[in-house]
DNA sequence: TGACATTGCATAGGATTCCTATGTAATTAT
DNA sequence: ATAATTACATAGGAATCCTATGCAATGTCA
């Protein structure tokens, strides 16, 4: 089967997008693209480690340290000792840091167009596999635990009978569909393996019954 | 709406994913990220000019420049003059380097089993949500002309009723549904402008028709 | 045909990215 | 208490990536 490898194919180029993207957009503010990923983390999520970043990033750890006494030297960003390790420090942004931040982090136009092209019903299904693709890196270990629905222990996945909005979050007490579906989330919380993993079953295996045509062939040239 | 934020979001942490894993692919081949995405699109597409492959992987001319020495440094390319324009030169493979650039080429396993943990339909309409994507980006011009059926002279969507292969491929000349639909495909033909509109219209706008709900409101937490 | 602008490319210069390897200090394990 | 681990910085080196230039070949237009 190629689709898997074409997925792949237009994933990537949508990440060559993203990376020249980000270059273009970091110039001006004379920052770079990683050093623009450690403001905005910090910014949104709080003072952090050093490795944490690093980890965050999918960059080893020198690299964060050099991007991080880069933004120390700008000024956007201060070190304090951790109170709970004297080996640590915690980077916090300082207010010029925060202004520069609050800019960096919108999504460049030209992306939000494309999310915006897809019809409502079809950005609930991407999103849906999206956070089935992203969950399944992460149980692989390829990317850090994400702060997404699929793993959080508010999530209560197919529980409405309502095909429009089927889960709920215990956390806001409502009901929602897979358009609004978090892949990032301020208020995730973990939940323990076995939650986890029977609100995944109750999620991803309600998958094609929300289509109409049979899970089997789908039809492929030459 | 908040979905495009978090399709935006979920498609960041893949790019991530990606430039940190083509890091980890490309040592010990002693390539870098650059180096090797030439390499494979000299090999996969046939010689190139210097700018065409600045453009084709988002970065600038004399970056495309420096990572063409080094390849040619290295050995797996040469520089040959190009006979239509002697300012400019073509970029050919040498046989070392498509022996490396065959290993290159491959996708890490981690995303397509991430791909795979999708069931096949909803393969089938992420694929399409993603040429939508990146065809939007495309009309942009935040990215390069994508050799992808929706710019193709040889597609005909929606010719077919069966709901598992409606398209049409005039150079196969077979039919294909939308887990089929090509990104990258080697037979591309671009098609003239006023085919190409009345083909997307006729594929894009028969997106809602495959799905079993209203296309109005989709649910939304918080 | 002769300026003049444009295009294709290389190079220079500089900051950053990114790696591996290593060192230092603090914490944890045995 | 000694040993292993962890958090981080730094060194060293190659590549990435930018802007700014310069050179040569090509195209344009009067």
């Amino acid at each position: 089967m190629s689709a898997e490898i074409h997925i792949a194919t237009g994933l990537a180029k949508i990440g060559t997008y993203l990376r020249s993207e980000s270059w273009r957009q970091a110039e001006g503010k004379s920052l770079t693209p990683t050093q623009s990923q450690i403001l905005v983390h910090l910014v949104q999520r709080g003072p952090a480690r050093v490795t944490a970043l690093a980890d965050e990033l999918g960059v080893t750890q020198p690299t964060a340290s050099d991007a991080a006494a880069a933004l120390i030297r700008k000024g956007h960003v201060e070190r304090r000792p951790d109170p709970v390790d004297a080996r640590a420090s915690l980077l916090h942004t300082t207010p010029g840091g925060q202004d520069i931040a609050a800019k960096m982090a919108e999504w460049p136009d030209a992306l939000l167009a494309a999310a915006d092209a897809l019809d409502p019903l079809e950005r609930g299904v991407f999103l849906k596999a999206l956070t089935k693709m992203i969950r399944s890196l992460q149980v692989q270990g390829a990317v850090p635990v994400q702060r997404m629905c699929a793993t959080c222990a508010f999530f209560r996945p197919n529980v409405h009978n309502d095909p429009v909005a089927p889960h709920h979050c215990a956390f806001v007490d409502a009901a929602f569909g897979d358009a609004a579906l978090r892949l990032d989330c301020g208020d995730h919380e973990t939940a323990p393996a076995s939650q986890a993993a029977a609100a995944w079953q109750a999620f991803a295996l309600a998958g094609a019954k929300s289509m109409d045509a049979p899970p089997a062939a789908t039809g492929e040239a030459s």
